[in-house]
DNA sequence: CTTCGTTCCTGGAAGC
DNA sequence: TGCTTCCAGGAACGAA
């Protein structure tokens, strides 16, 4: 599931490949994906212009189009954004096809759909999930400082928390377990009941284990590639995502899992209090 | 206002 | 073996 460090590498390894590229032509092959506008003006509107940065801003990944409009891609689940050679074989469950100038081809592929784009122009639309962000992990604005008194007012579990994209933008399923892990918060436990030092080690955790994923180029528990179609390498460095039953890295007793906001949630018993 | 449950979707795994 | 059922989860949405 692609979470801040697996866009970051998606980022990363699909801007070399389109900066400065003109867009040919899109074909939307399935265009409820398109949430804004019309998938047919979606594709008219960006035939014959150029990619001319690409960003992101927490999970979304951002394609400048000329200067005055942005191609906005959330990923989901199982989305992914793929440059490669136009002659080489389409890859499985391809979605939307842009065919750009130079030989490339970007793919968009997701095997269960939940992707979203969106094309806005001078603001155009309101994308609430975009415009509501909060700080980014490892930016100037993520500090205990800031996540203290957010955290105080909140009687939810620190993992739905943690999750909660306004509050901080970027962590998903994996990652939320990691930070909590490598910090020692039991995820069941409300925000609010975190002391200022739990707070500072939960902040340096979130920080820790997403510069770490973004070392390894990504998590890649099941689908998520890059945008050259590679896998990371995160997978082999986790504390409890995906361990369930498994010994404990710090105490070796047997992790826990459990359903927390409705979501799977693993974590130790006895190191995470 | 906050919080929680439901919904969307498909492939893979588990269960019988 | 082959069928059915369940589960994975980000975020929008409606309800409490």
């Amino acid at each position: 599931m692609p979470e801040m460090p697996e866009v970051e590498q998606v980022r990363k390894t699909l801007a070399p490949h389109i900066t400065g590229k003109k867009i040919v032509s899109v074909e939307v092959r399935l265009p409820r994906l398109i949430k804004y506008p019309s998938a047919e003006e979606f594709a008219s509107r960006l035939a014959g212009r150029t990619i001319t940065e690409v960003g992101r801003k927490g999970k979304y990944l951002v394609l400048h189009i000329d200067s005055n409009s942005k191609m906005i891609v959330h990923l989901r689940m199982t989305g992914a954004l793929i440059a490669q050679a136009s002659n080489k074989e389409e890859p499985h469950y391809a979605k939307i096809k842009f065919v750009l100038t130079d030989g490339v081809t970007m793919w968009f592929t997701d095997i269960r759909t939940f992707g979203t784009l969106y094309l806005v122009t001078d603001n155009d639309y309101y994308i609430e999930g975009y415009e509501t962000l909060g700080p980014e992990p490892l930016s100037s604005g993520f500090t205990a400082d800031y996540l203290r008194p957010l955290a105080a007012r909140s009687r939810r579990a620190v993992k739905s928390f943690i999750l909660d994209q306004t509050v901080i933008a970027g962590l998903g399923n994996i990652y939320a377990d990691e930070c909590l892990a490598l910090s020692k918060i039991n995820p069941m436990r409300t925000a609010a009941s975190l002391s200022a030092v739990e707070i500072e080690e939960l902040c340096c955790a979130v920080n820790t284990v997403i510069a770490q994923g973004i070392k390894n180029r990504g998590t890649t528990f099941r689908d998520y590639k890059d945008g050259e179609g590679n896998s990371g390498e995160n997978q082999k460095y986790l504390l409890v995502y995906g361990r369930g039953g498994k010994p404990c890295k710090c105490c070796g007793r047997p992790l826990t899992s459990a359903k927390v906001g409705g979501r799977g949630t693993t974590y130790c018993e006895f190191c995470q209090k």
